[in-house]
DNA sequence: TTGAAAGCGTTACCAA
DNA sequence: TTGGTAACGCTTTCAA
């Protein structure tokens, strides 16, 4: 029984000890098809003589095309996009492909060279999760996009492949609050850039077709340090009986620097949050939210990048089915929860 | 100009540019020794003039290595292992590796699959975060190590590579809670397994050390769905004045329940958490925790790793020195954080 | 110091 | 349906 050097048994160990060619043993490998039976039958054989597995290296030399994914993201502490990553992981598993993770760096020169990076190993396609505006993510976008095939998960309409749909859950979550009898709702924003589709913008919308006040959004970190302070702000302001907080961390953090002040949540003021994180079931008060589906959304992008392989040919047809796949699944899962936090107004 | 198929100048497209032999070319990008000055120069004009990068695949092929790191874990959305995955990135990018990430399927043979199909992969190595011992990851460690070179991330002694430090957090912060009057300290426990090293223990010894009564510790799930029934039951119990819980939403949630249940925290109760997610700042009360720097733990691991590969001769001395640099480093930057959930008792 | 050439493990084309 | 063979882009050995 020859070998490889490598110890791993190679292709053409099969071909050898199965008695057929290199090339029938790649033909049975792939499409399966063009072997005759006998000659399938001591294929299998060798293989599972040989314990044989394919070079997924060697192959993508050959193909110019590695059987992975990347993810490119700007901060994977948060719990949307780290959640989106066990989708996109799930379902590479179990389509056999590889997942890599990037974060993008500041410094717009060296996150473009990490996309090099990237485009150079080849991946099936990569998935951009740009939840975070305010990053060099976005604004590499065009350029990723030119590298290899890219679906974006994002919630700015008509440019994203998958959409997160924010603004129908703020603008939910907005008519909910309202629908307890609140004159307005305050709203304390993550960091998201102007485009028309936000958690925010549902929320602005929301008030709009209510014919209710607009206050000024107030805008909070991700990292929620200053959650606390407006918190403390907000219950300076006379007129505050409702807030909608951008995550559930921020309206954590709003609830506690209104306590602070002297303010009971729900009783003098209702505070939603956005994400349905965990930790929203376990604060003191639990935390009204909206619920996200978000794993859903990975094994969404997964799928997409999956269907541009086999459909090269259209490009621009593909890319309309794909939006059109992407608005339709929006609304999917993705509902109220009502917990302590919020009350009608007394 | 000559160019491959695929569009990317190929090495072979530098040599001939540079009027220099392929081999001369690959010397010049791997070590750079053994090449003339002028040929350098030659070479390294061709590089700039025709945008070359070289590709990995190929590489990899060559040298049966591919500039990877795979990253496997069992729960990505923890607090803990997300943030040890971002430090093995950053430092992995650093490096010009990739990092790719695999969960492990609870079905063993599925795992096993996914193990080989990493290894296949030919990465550097593989990072093992295991600090949920529950899982199907701790049962293939030692299959994992045969397949590839591994850096175990855990807090069994003898076993990692890189230790968490579990243990002296755990005794720090219950020799606290001791310093603060209380007879003893009540432990609700994250899921590790029954080794010597868990925060788990450093609470037992504390108390032992302290010649405190020892309470049995009650369990806790990782998604801390009965985070808030424990601190219910807690409250039931008449001698609890203070609970040590294995991470900062096991705290909150024993928190919310002791408060349903109409116990003051921190007047009648104390409660300290251990991790310092974001999360313990933004609860009332905030939560008193000890800080563990999770991403350096990543940095060490990428760098287990990269020393692996300079040293491949003696590897039983290497393992020592991993072992010695491991727990050197236990202490480094972790630290008791004191903030309202707990109180001296009255 | 240099270059020619033989791999590395696949795929894919072209004949048979 | 088959098999031979030339890529794929790099590294590495061996001579020169």
């Amino acid at each position: 029984m020859v070998r490889a050097k490598g110890g791993q048994p190679s292709i053409r160990d099969v071909a050898q000890y199965a008695n057929v060619s290199v090339a029938s043993v790649s033909r049975y490998l792939n499409n399966g098809g063009g072997v005759g039976a006998e000659k399938r039958q001591a294929i299998a054989a060798a293989i599972e003589m040989l314990h044989y597995q394919p070079n997924p290296i060697a192959r993508a030399l050959a193909v110019n095309e590695m059987s992975s994914i990347s993810v490119i993201l700007s901060d994977i502490s948060l719990y949307g996009p780290m959640k989106i990553l066990e989708g996109i992981e799930e379902e590479s598993r179990r389509c056999g492909y590889l997942v890599s993770v990037s974060l993008l760096d500041a410094d717009i020169e060296k996150a473009r060279e990490t996309v090099d990076g990237l485009a150079r190993s080849r991946p099936l396609g990569c998935v951009i999760i740009d939840l975070d505006r305010t990053s060099s993510t976005h604004a590499l976008i065009s350029y990723i996009r030119k590298k290899m095939p890219t679906v974006l998960i994002s919630d700015e309409r008509g440019q994203s492949d998958v959409e997160l749909g924010a603004y129908i859950g703020g603008y939910e979550i907005t008519k909910y609050l309202l629908s307890l009898g609140h004159k307005t709702v305050h709203h304390v924003s993550v960091p998201v850039n102007n485009n028309r589709y936000t958690r925010t913008h549902g929320w602005r919308q929301a008030l709009q077709d209510a014919g209710a006040p607009i206050p000024e959004p107030i805008a909070a970190d991700w990292d929620c340090r200053e959650a606390n302070r407006i918190g403390e702000y907000l219950s300076t302001l006379p007129d505050v009986t409702a807030v909608f907080a951008g995550n559930d961390e921020v309206a954590a953090g709003v609830i506690r620097g209104l306590t602070m002040a002297g303010k009971r949540v729900p009783e003098d003021i209702s505070v939603a949050g956005f994400d349905d994180n965990p930790i929203a079931s376990l604060t003191v008060p639990s935390i009204t939210t909206w619920r996200q589906n978000f794993k859903d959304f990975g094994f969404r992008a997964v799928r997409l990048l999956r269907k541009d392989e086999t459909a090269l040919s259209s490009s621009v047809a593909l890319e309309d089915q794909l939006r059109d796949d992407a608005s339709r699944a929006a609304f999917v899962d993705q509902h109220l929860i009502v917990r302590e936090s919020t009350t009608r107004l007394v």
